[in-house]
DNA sequence: AACGGAACCTGAAAGC
DNA sequence: TGCTTTCAGGTTCCGT
């Protein structure tokens, strides 16, 4: 269930595991989330690994791009034992070989012309890179904007801003203080860079922690919670020792603190 | 336009 | 023990 760091440090992996090596073969096992024919990547050379939002994007010699989103359970790994389960796609290249593996099929695998994976419908729409330096508390306010829909919502959806998912949101709400079903027009103005702080160092925070060649994503075993608030229903709030609550917001698990995160009237 | 719910998938965990 | 239900860090699509 990979969101921004989890595909940053994907993004790393490849990048150390693939870059400047020539493609022996790519094979997809599972045509229906495949798009593109993949021995066409074969002979090429991995030029660099590129992140947007929760997309990679493995740019390759001759002006053609792996794209890859990853899902609910994706992950790239470096030489996948034998009887690896799940397997979907594998890239040969020189020395090595790396695996997509995908337990529940939410993953997508496209081969495209450069140009057409920079303009896919996936990608033009996205909202700004949380990690941009140049992307400030007041940027964060400005694509939020001011409407009656609840932060959280807002925060999830790409096109406001990309790569953050629903353990971010959840994360940076609660380091902020801010209630997840905070209208954003009653947003404080104070709570703006308390919000912007409080992504970035969340997403400092897991792109550390996790840093790995194969990350255990929540609910896999010998997975553990790095998370502060996430996941950690009932537990006392590591602020304030009251009782962390769980309710369902736009159909995704969200936890907070009554406390810390006061609800709006 | 905005919002809820279903759909797409599978496997681990909880419930009975 | 074994069958059933629930749930999951994503995204799109469809109907109201």
């Amino acid at each position: 269930m990979p969101e921004l760091p989890e595909v940053e440090i994907a993004r790393r992996n490849l990048t150390r595991w693939t870059t400047d090596r020539k493609v022996v073969a790519l094979t997809a096992y599972d045509p229906v989330r495949f798009e593109g024919d993949p021995t066409e990547a074969a002979q090429r050379t991995v030029l660099a690994w590129q992140r947007r939002g929760k997309y990679l994007l493995g740019r390759l010699s001759g002006g053609l791009t792996l794209l890859s989103h990853l899902g609910m359970t994706g992950k790239w790994i470096a030489n996948p034992a034998l009887d690896r389960p799940h397997v979907r796609v594998l890239l040969q290249v020189e020395t090595r070989q790396v695996a997509l593996i995908d337990a529940r099929r939410f993953g997508r695998t496209w081969l495209l012309p450069d140009a057409d994976a920079d303009a896919h419908p996936r990608l033009v729409n996205l909202g700004p890179e949380p990690l941009d330096a140049a992307f400030d508390a007041a940027g964060l306010r400005r694509c939020v904007g001011a409407g009656r829909t609840p932060i959280k919502q807002r925060l999830l959806n790409q096109r406001v801003v990309a790569g953050l998912g629903n353990i971010a949101v959840v994360e940076l709400a609660w380091r902020a203080g801010v209630h997840p079903h905070t209208p954003c027009r009653d947003v404080p103005d104070v709570a703006w860079s308390a919000l912007h702080d409080a992504m970035l160092a969340h997403l400092n925070m897991v792109l550390e922690e996790e840093d790995s060649p194969e990350i255990a994503y929540m609910g896999e075993r010998d997975a553990v919670n790095p998370f502060l608030c996430y996941g950690r229903e009932a537990s006392p709030c590591r602020r304030c020792d009251a009782p962390i609550e769980r309710v369902v917001l736009s159909g995704r698990p969200t936890f907070f603190c009554p406390s810390c995160q006061p609800a709006p009237r």
